[in-house]
DNA sequence: CCATTTGGTATCGACTCGATACTATTAGCA
DNA sequence: TGCTAATAGTATCGAGTCGATACCAAATGG
């Protein structure tokens, strides 16, 4: 018999292989995961307190991470033009570069290997996991903005779409990023 | 379509959860997951150069780990008899108290929620990916001594089982603990 | 018997992480 | 209008991770 505790444990420990090993390129992975955040977010969402929302750390901590990335060179912070407290966060060339040469860890590897329909059922049940985690902690999905059920498609005053929440226009390329604010359609 | 790095990112994403948190007890994951290495640990294994091939660690991280731990009374050092370098860390009552009292995590309930059939797929599923990343980076699998392939039931030399490899003899108990030296049996 | 290997420790620098205290800007409301 | 929150970020502290390097002592192996 499976316990939570003995998958979760598995998840751990697949975790923890992805983040040790590929360490020489002088980046961690916390890094990482905040580059390849900035790559995928909207422009409600490219900022330090989406982050902080995102990984789940303080803000303190992400203040800092930010510079390190900084500081590298892979990204660059703009004060937002409507809210002046706001920042926004964007890659830069070469941080687009270090993302795009990132090579695939064993546990990547690992999953190259199952069959197309094994990979989908086990992607299918942690996305139901993670979901669930994340509502009992009271959490954001961070899913897509098309998923979301706030979006309105081919909406009248959008271009060509539209928030319903935020009440923005959203093009196209912005409804395969995703939004801090992003709810599934059916909860 | 899904890819292994999404696949990647949900476990990424999962684990991280999992560490975030439940950050209130003045225990840090890596310590957790020593303490409950060393609870688990057959006697070929309760080492710190055991624990650092299993968490994929160097030695001076580990070694450090295990201070902080025994530091707080969780865990006792001991050097072995048969090597005189070689230190068993060991579990104290107050570490085994701590370890039985961690509540589940948000990650755990979440699981709780899959159906057993669900929950036994992904496990398997999980395994799978892990074994393969393991091999890849020609870690060992730290699997239960009586999954291994130098397990020797009721062997005549045994007490009542015995350990192939080490030529060592195994008690019943020893034979539901997790190892270094374990080999899955077809590989 | 002496070189090598092996098991652990100590220390350094960069970083994470939670907590706390702080500044600047905006929003709410009377 | 004006004052008080609330919000977005930053700065700093202490404990700890992490990789790297250097080191020590016990065991191994010609």
């Amino acid at each position: 018999m499976k316990k939570p505790s003995d998958i979760n444990a598995l998840i751990e420990r697949l975790g923890r292989l992805g983040r040790s090993g590929r360490g020489e390129d002088a980046m961690n992975p916390v890094q990482w995961e905040s580059l390849a955040y900035f790559a995928r977010a909207n422009r409600f969402s490219r900022s330090p307190g989406a982050l902080t929302e995102y990984l789940g750390a303080t803000k303190g901590t992400v203040s800092q991470t930010i510079n390190s990335l900084e500081r590298k060179g892979l990204v660059r912070k703009r004060v937002a033009a409507e809210d002046r407290r706001a920042i926004s966060v964007d890659l830069t060339r070469s941080g687009e570069k270090m993302l795009a040469a990132k090579p695939p860890s064993a546990v990547d590897d690992a999953l190259a290997g199952l069959s197309a329909v094994e990979r989908r059922q086990l992607g299918r049940s942690l996305e139901k996991v993670l979901s669930g985690a994340l509502e009992r902690r009271d959490m954001q999905h961070f899913g897509l903005c098309r998923t979301c059920r706030f979006f309105q498609r081919n909406h009248k005053d959008g271009d060509p779409h539209r928030c319903g929440l935020l009440e923005e226009p959203l093009r196209d390329s912005d409804a395969e990023l995703i939004c801090r604010e992003q709810t599934p359609k059916n909860t």
